[in-house]
DNA sequence: ACGATACGAGACACCTCCGTATCGTAAATC
DNA sequence: GATTTACGATACGGAGGTGTCTCGTATCGT
């Protein structure tokens, strides 16, 4: 049974990849560069990338099609293997990852945007929810749950996974996009990861 | 010596102070709604406040200064009078601030779009930095230099303060800037002070 | 060669915003 | 009552964006 040929033959000149990630690189600068989503304008955008206005429009149909393409392409650091040898070494990666993250500014730019943006453009932010966040929030709920059968995580506390998590990135998501002047050296996140393990109350055996 | 009388006597009309709250009070709803800062336009506001656009010049030079006297009008909700009954105690007081803060649309949401102009209007920023974050975080230092003398702070951990801010904020500000569906129930506050002060790793003296 | 499509450039009509100015009216001082 | 300023409404030119279209040129399949 030969259905029609969906993939028909294109004729006439194809269109030249390049130019589609010449924009999109161009949108991730600007972002990076700290222009806000209400100020990127498909002109802008086609006159900074040196590409025809109708060329971007051919592509997408407008800046939320293409916003959304963009948002795809920030190639977010992902999660490392993780070594293995104990629960803490894996969470200083997890973590580790995140301060790296940070230190990136395309994707840090980026969620600051989504997080201004959430209301206005709830679709935009369910797709970046589900693309990007819903995504590292499952691996370090792995992550979490692996500690608790190794015994490293006490394991009343799995019945709040989320809490977890939100407790596990918060510190450093907060250095991160907050206040951006703060610094990222290379130990902190042995010292966060300590601080998460141990809390700050003294020992109390002691 | 009698200098110039500054407070020279106005004459005519005087302004109509109500307006210029009015102006403000719209800036805000329309921030709490959602609307980023770069989709505020002058116009705009002064059609949603019902006010004419030559009054709304007469009060701000442009749509910075409206911004700028717009964030001084957030009312945060200061952190109360701590109950000093114990370290945990006030500790939950401060946590519980933090969550007070994100339930309020105009604090959250004013936050988030400081965060996103924060790199395109760095005049702005440092003035909500100066005026609301610095402000926030001194006392917590203050809460947290306290709980060091006090024995419930192990105090190794007074020589990054800074640090330990961050771990104790950072919880909770994640689950209300981040995630904007998260559950911001009652107890909240209380279990995440509680992972703060004890971390979740077991106890080693068991 | 030829038709089809893509490309950069730019023109186009339409819209919104900016910041100022001008109305008629209102509210204050002198 | 005369003057001065504030107010809402509206008009204004200028700037810049939107989305479409038309050029001349380039690159593909047939």
């Amino acid at each position: 049974m030969s259905g029609p040929d969906t993939t028909a033959v294109p004729r006439g000149r194809p269109r030249d990849a390049a130019v589609g990630h010449k924009v999109i690189e161009t949108v991730l600068r600007l972002i990076a560069e700290g222009t806000p989503f209400g100020d990127l304008t498909m002109e802008g955008i086609a006159r900074e990338a040196g590409v025809g206005k109708a060329t971007v429009y051919r592509r997408w149909a407008g800046k939320d099609a293409l916003l959304l393409d963009a948002m795809v392409a920030v190639d977010n650091p992902a999660m490392p293997e993780l070594p293995g040898t104990s629960f803490r070494d894996d969470l200083v990666v997890a973590v580790e990852t995140i301060r790296r993250r940070g230190l990136a500014k395309r994707d840090s730019a980026m969620l600051r945007n989504m997080l201004t943006q959430a209301q206005n453009n709830p679709e935009l932010w369910r797709r970046y929810h589900e693309t990007v966040i819903a995504t590292r929030r499952a691996a370090l709920r792995r992550l979490l749950e692996r500690g608790i059968e190794l015994g490293a995580v006490r394991p009343e506390l799995g019945s709040d996974l989320e809490l977890l998590v939100d407790f596990v990135t918060g510190p450093m998501l907060v250095r991160t996009a907050f206040h951006q002047d703060a610094p990222l050296d290379e130990g902190l996140a042995e010292r966060v990861v300590d601080l998460i393990l141990d809390g700050i109350a003294p020992d109390p055996a002691e």
